[in-house]
DNA sequence: CTGAAAGCGCTTACAG
DNA sequence: CTGAAAGCGCTTACAG
């Protein structure tokens, strides 16, 4: 009872000099009072266009914007883009499917280097949910992102399936431009690529030159772009290099996977190596031939397409393919930022290719040895 | 040529178009003048505060509404926050070392669940980069966040180590609530956590109900309070089971982990069982057993704290912690939204246990079978 | 060079 | 009930 009391007055200690805190904010009428000039020399003076020579002016200036730091004085961000016309904010939107209450797989990869190449700019990057009801293909709420106007541009990314033509007529009505990432660049006006078959490429001709004739590869069936590029350009490389491709396959669903990727392990001449779709599918190929007592690269040679965000913090190098999220987003960025200022971007669709790793989960198949 | 010729009059035309559409966007006067009403009318249709029950009223606002649909009105997000004095913003911030060209490690378990319980009461996530340098302890770049004013409050996550005294300084300039996830409680008033000693006790009881006598664990040395906290609770449930905690280990980087983990499982007396920091030091073990043969779970039981992200679309169920993030994260939004409207949130510091899952990769040491 | 004023789009207290 | 008007904090064209 004493210690709840205690608790409940360092609260309302904190709430009110909290407050006091608050109502310090300074406006710009603030700085021009304390400093004897008007609120639009403040103005000049702060965002340094006030280009007058003379050592009073300059003076003056330095005295003001010393004035504005003691005052920890911030422009209020509504203000200034009502005045401009400008949020100078973008709009992350990833297009996922299902409920809102479930955590998506990290898209940092990204986000990130957005964040930061808007950051550049004086851009700052809004995160909103898009969900879209897999049966109905509804939004399962109906998004802020297109209830109200606060961004200059859209960021967007699809991450399961084909993208429901509401969330294109939605983004169309916004009146702001979008920029795409891993979309199908028949889709839509302006996409952001990477080179799946240049990948797939890569990774078939590793696992061909260390010696591997039987080649799986496991992924999921879906309509995404970027999925099914890759899918069909593993296929094309494993048949260019005169293999067989029954280990080359889809999946509908989890279970599938699992079923599938035993089989692939378990056959009386089973796969030597397995391209993994992804980085979740690699660690689920590893826990299951782990748990055959399959040793990794031993008697199965394991890789990957990874992610900037599985490369994060992995003291083990896997083989596989970086993918280059990083110029990606920042190329998406310097394109949204062109439109939005009206400028023409280099060009509508861009396309990059990441890096090849070579790591310790691929080897010569054991017959060879 | 012909073809680049045709693409940009593909994109002129669409640049146009663009224009054209941002051109129709409408206000409030737009509205006011179409249905010859005053603009305070139809804010009020708008925003649903005409209380007449008159039918001649109600179906002016229905008309008002049907209007506004029609000419895809949205409401101008700055001039809103400038009237109301809110922003409906929220700004996410994760604090963390490095420099701002990195992915960083994801931290969606967190902010997938915020983002949803913002988006419920109408407010969006602003994502803001806050990068210090790890000798200088200083800003990389002067954050955006603390240099404009455009958010209500502030949701905050301490990555690695000690949060510098300049965050702190810098937040509280800021004059809106910050509420820390993951964060010392005796360092800042609003923390939400987890329990890591509840954790670290189904773990290890887990294991030693099993069977296992020599268990290992493998964390970084660091100064963040979780990464302490789950160190000091594992030290002390295995000395409680009356075990040797000469496998307790916590080391300085990867390199290190990587030579650890290898002792822990070459010793003559290797450990049976090892309980893995997060899901990259347990993949990390994965890896490497099965570069020397051993089967999880057959030869040696691997489980692990397991972010929310970390489970997202594994078909393959590990033994671990399941970390509270979403309801630790809904609990600080909560908090957040009690703070931004003056109100006195329910309590201080709150704390969340995760649930213990019960995966393939843990089984009795071989010994006992 | 500099100050006073307009105006960005909204909400709401106020007067009619 | 409803319209006209004030005002949120900024930037900038304009006049002096």
């Amino acid at each position: 009872m004493l210690k709840l009391a205690s608790l409940r007055i360092v609260t309302i200690l904190f709430l009110v000099s909290f407050r006091i805190t608050g109502d310090e904010l300074s406006s710009l009428q603030e700085i021009a009072d304390r400093t004897g000039v008007s609120v639009g020399i403040v103005s000049r003076a702060l965002t340094g266009k006030n280009k007058a020579s003379w050592k009073r002016v300059q003076n003056r200036d330095k005295m003001i914007r010393k004035v504005a730091r003691e005052l920890g004085f911030r422009p209020h961000a509504a203000a200034r883009a009502m005045r401009q016309g400008k949020f100078r904010r973008i709009a992350g939107v990833v297009v996922q499917y299902g409920t809102t209450n479930e955590c998506s797989s990290p898209h940092n990869g990204y986000f990130d280097p957005a964040i930061n190449e808007l950051a550049r700019r004086d851009y700052s990057l809004v995160w909103e949910p898009l969900h879209i009801d897999y049966n109905t293909r509804k939004f399962v709420e109906p998004p802020r992102l297109f209830s109200e106007l606060a961004v200059d541009g859209v960021l967007a990314l699809p991450v399961i399936g084909q993208v429901p033509h509401q969330v294109d007529e939605q983004l169309e009505k916004l009146g702001v431009p979008t920029v795409w990432l891993n979309r199908n660049p028949e889709e839509a006006c302006w996409c952001v690529n990477c080179d799946e078959a240049a990948h797939a490429k890569m990774l078939v001709r590793h696992l061909v030159e260390l010696g591997h004739t039987r080649i799986g590869y496991l992924g999921y069936e879906n309509v995404h772009y970027a999925m099914r590029q890759r899918y069909a350009s593993i296929v094309e490389e494993v048949r260019a290099a005169g293999l067989d491709t029954s280990h080359i396959r889809q999946v509908a669903d989890h279970s599938e996977l699992i079923v599938a990727m035993g089989m692939m392990l378990n056959a009386s001449r089973p796969v030597t190596a397995l391209i993994c779709f992804n980085g979740i599918t690699f660690n689920t190929a590893m826990y299951l031939a782990s748990e055959k007592g399959i040793s990794v690269p031993r008697d199965l040679s394991l890789c990957s397409f990874m992610s900037a965000w599985e490369r994060v913090g992995m003291p083990y190098e896997i083989t596989g393919v970086c993918l280059p999220e990083p110029v990606m987003s920042r190329t998406a960025v310097e394109v949204l930022m062109d439109l939005t200022e009206g400028k023409i971007p280099i060009s509508a669709t861009r396309r990059f290719t990441g890096a090849f790793q070579r790591g310790r989960t691929t080897a010569p198949p054991k017959e060879s040895n």
